[in-house]
DNA sequence: TCTTCCATTTTGTGTAGACTTTAAATTTTT
DNA sequence: AAAAATTTAAAGTCTACACAAAATGGAAGA
């Protein structure tokens, strides 16, 4: 038989296993049946059960293991997932007026802690910039940042004075692999006077390391203003 | 024809896909092939075609729209899954002793603040709970959280001296709709406290809301000790 | 020139069936 | 008993095909 209005679609079977699970029916650990009986339950093919308990478990509410079966999780590993905005887009999603300025920018050996960070051999070249990113007049996000110049070597040509580091990156060079780290960092002197905070405030700070099939790219931290909030819903 | 050891999974596919962009040869707002000509290219059918560009997509690779074809993102929208762990499973991948201890249970009217965020009646009743969870002897987090009674009525007669009210919670109701944020604040008196930090000191916090099919359950305030680095790849 | 409508292309999803892979469970051997 | 080999159940993936749905681009009409 083929698809008709009355086919009972992978989505309804979705929506359908996740309210067993919400209602109690499924409790964490039990064992669901397996994917043919429900396809005679949902009277469609086997195909269609695997679609929607594999996406199932891909978001966290269940485990599948070959022959052990399907269970409802325990504790649902629920994964957040934030997408991460591109600085411009987070000015103006809040209805301001997005402006970019570059503080400086110069190539200097890395910092022994930099190489550390990023396995450089000492003293390896690298590209330092930094960059202030406003929403109007209000200082928004301080950026500084540290770019691998053996693994980018256009960097040395390009001109941050228009473009920020972080477009003109993801317009040149693509990326394999990201670390991304958020913390709570304290705004020293210099920080304090960017992000126009009294000194020893609390800042929420991203950290972001990008490499290209295992060459580290480019380490950079991300400074936000007093109040910031990274939020997420799922 | 069947699967044999030389078919094409659709993992290659993906990999191929993948290598093509990073290589450049498929640059950011690319036009792919359509699925037809990938399949015939592959030599596999279409199915396994769009599955791998269909996953691909999910992961924020691609943009597909019908008729429109399949094409690469300019701006790979790459999105940061972070799986929240348990505490407890936090602090056991550290090599730590995970410990628990409650340090306060009331009942009480919600405060008007909580009352707002929650959309709650001004003065219903919640569960106030604040516990402790530490790494041996030394703090991890302070838990301050709220629990909606009227939601949860079980939870009046919770024990929470030997069980965290995540654990319980996560135990005993299920959940639709997490909201969680992550900010930077300082630590008053209180905090400074239970946490082992000077005053004043920037402390990494999560908050979580916690809805049941438009019910709020449960608001979480975390405060991590200090250095606490959130961290994921992707 | 502008709008409306329609054909066509491309992805989306389903059916039916087969073979593959993993690992749990059982049996056999040591 | 314990270890090794075998069976077997369940998910994983692929083929081959069909129809559905969306949206683009062009044609027809105003």
């Amino acid at each position: 038989m083929t698809q008709t209005s009355d086919t009972t679609s992978y989505k309804d079977i979705k929506q359908t296993v996740l309210r067993r699970i919400r209602s109690g029916q499924w409790q964490p650990d039990t064992l669901l049946p397996n994917e043919q009986e429900l396809a005679v339950e949902f009277s469609c093919t086997r195909t269609t059960v695997n679609r929607a308990l594999r996406e199932l478990a891909n978001e966290g509410f269940l485990e599948r293991r070959r022959k052990a079966g399907t269970r409802v999780l325990s504790a649902p590993q629920r994964q957040a997932r934030f997408t991460i905005p591109l600085v411009r887009d987070e000015v103006e999603a809040t209805g301001g007026t997005y402006r970019y300025a570059l503080v400086s920018a110069e190539t200097q050996p890395a910092p022994d802690w930099l190489a550390a960070r990023l396995a450089l051999t000492p003293g390896q070249s690298v590209m330092h910039v930094r960059c202030m990113h406003y929403s109007g007049n209000t200082p928004f996000q301080f950026e500084d940042r540290w770019i691998v110049i053996d693994s980018v070597p256009q960097v040395e040509q390009a001109d941050f004075s228009g473009i920020g580091p972080n477009d003109w990156l993801v317009q040149t060079v693509p990326f394999t692999n990201v670390e991304l780290t958020f913390l709570a960092s304290r705004a020293d002197t210099t920080l304090a006077g960017f992000l126009d905070v009294p000194e020893g405030e609390p800042v929420f700070t991203a950290e972001r390391i990008t490499w290209l099939q295992g060459q580290p790219v480019t380490f950079a931290k991300m400074y936000f203003a007093a109040g910031y909030r990274m939020t997420t819903e799922f």
